[in-house]
Parts: structure tokens; C-alpha cells; sequence
DNA sequence: TGCCAGGCCGGGT
DNA sequence: ACCCGGCATGGC
């Protein structure tokens, strides 16, 4: 796809820039579950703060969502936007775990493909929650793609085609070697970027690290 | 002040 | 196979 730069040479450039980043901000799997589920689409600062009321009010874990009522959810998570969704499907997913599974440690055992299909079937979950909270969450080798990810890699190949979701997390993994940290550091590495360079309305710049192996000209 | 953020879903073409 | 609108708060 996207030329001579393959994701090794991406993952150098961009280390080289931002450092290993020990990523995903939260220190228990509850916490990365639902971190993964409160992030879509909005800014972790705003996830943060929801993240601070769940823990204040005891409520950071599955166990404790999974009885929780929606209406109570909500207020606690208001803060992370889409809040009214994000508060029944969170707490649909929780209860699902416990009555399904017992503990989110069995549910996280399941081999990575179950896991991921198990994932898939919940509603308000799509591909790159499932795959954060494979990776993340239950430390299974499961690439994680989004938008940066993607906005990235289209303008590293400039041809002009827009990559899907499937397609580039195949690229990644038949190209990278089997490592789980490696994954995890990847994806934080292109949110790095993301956030710094490649923002919708910001054109590339020559400070980008990508900027050596990107095509110019779009946007 | 508007635009954007580490998506997902349902409906239309 | 795309493209769109809806969902919602808070920061710059």
C-alpha cells in the first residue's frame, strides 16, 4: 500500500521523535475497559473527569457498572459526551461480562478471536474498541487502527485512496512481529502524532517526522 | 466563536 | 461499497 515506507521505518521515525510511551493512561484492566468505551470520539480530558466521579463514587470496576442504574451512570460519565448511549451500552457490556462470565478476568481469558467476536456482538462496539480492549485490557496481540491511524497512513501513500479499518490492520500485522507491547506502543505512537501534526484542518509540516516519507498535497 | 475529539449505528443510495 | 446524520460535553 503505502509505498516504501513500511511500518517498521514508521515506527523508527516516530520513536526516534516521541520515545517508548508507556501508554494507555489507567492502572486496572475495569479501568482500561471502560476508559476504551468513554473515549470514543471525545477528548481523554473529558474522559478523565468521568473516570475521576466513577472512582470517587466507588463505581471504577465492572462489577460495580453492572449494578449500577443507567440513570446513576449517566450522571457519573456526563463528562465524556454521548453520555445517555455511552451509559447503556457501558452498563450493557458490564452486565454482560459478569452474568456471562463470573469476573472480567474470565472474560478477558477467552483466546483473542473470541474475545474479539464476543466484543464485536455488543452494541456500541465496533472494531477499534474491540481491538483497544483486546490489546490493552487483556494484553492480546489485536492491532489497534483509528483515525490518526488511518489519516497517516493515506497521506504517507498519497495516492489518493482511503484505507479501511480491515485492510490496514492486516497490513500491520502480516508486516510487524508478534509483540503485544510493540502493538501497544504503535498505536500510541500514531495517536502521538495525531495529536501534534496530522489534525484534520493542519496541513503537513516540515516538523512532522513523517514528513521525509510522505506524499505532499493533500491536505 | 466555532470546530474538534483515540467511534458507533442505522438508514439511504 | 460508500456517505450521512445523530449522539453531547468541554477545551482551545
Amino acid at each position: 500500500m503505502p509505498g516504501s515506507a513500511g511500518p517498521d521505518l514508521i515506527y523508527r521515525l516516530l520513536r526516534k521523535r516521541f520515545g517508548f510511551l508507556n501508554w494507555w493512561p489507567g492502572e486496572t484492566r475495569d479501568e482500561i475497559l471502560i476508559g476504551a468505551i468513554l473515549t470514543q470520539q471525545t477528548s481523554w480530558r473529558n474522559v478523565e473527569k468521568a473516570i475521576s466521579s466513577l472512582r470517587d463514587a466507588n463505581a471504577l470496576s465492572v462489577k460495580a457498572i453492572s449494578s449500577m442504574r443507567v440513570g446513576v451512570l449517566e450522571k457519573l460519565i456526563r463528562s465524556s459526551g454521548f453520555y445517555r448511549q455511552k451509559a447503556r451500552r457501558l452498563k450493557k457490556l458490564c452486565s454482560h461480562i459478569i452474568s456471562e462470565y463470573g469476573s472480567l478476568g474470565r472474560f478477558l481469558s477467552m483466546d483473542m478471536d473470541r474475545l474479539r467476536s464476543e466484543l464485536l456482538a455488543m452494541d456500541g462496539i465496533g472494531q477499534e474498541t474491540a481491538d483497544a480492549i483486546a490489546l490493552y485490557a487483556a494484553g492480546k496481540p489485536s492491532f489497534v487502527i483509528d483515525a490518526y491511524t488511518i489519516r497517516a497512513m493515506e497521506r504517507i501513500s498519497g495516492n489518493g485512496k482511503r484505507f479501511g479499518y480491515g485492510d490496514l490492520q492486516k497490513y500491520f500485522m502480516e508486516r510487524l512481529p508478534l509483540d503485544v507491547e510493540l502493538y501497544k506502543d504503535m498505536h500510541a505512537q500514531f495517536v502521538e502524532l495525531g495529536k501534534r501534526y496530522c489534525l484534520k484542518t493542519k496541513p503537513l509540516c516540515n516538523e512532522c517526522p513523517l514528513a521525509g516519507i510522505c506524499a505532499y498535497g493533500k491536505g
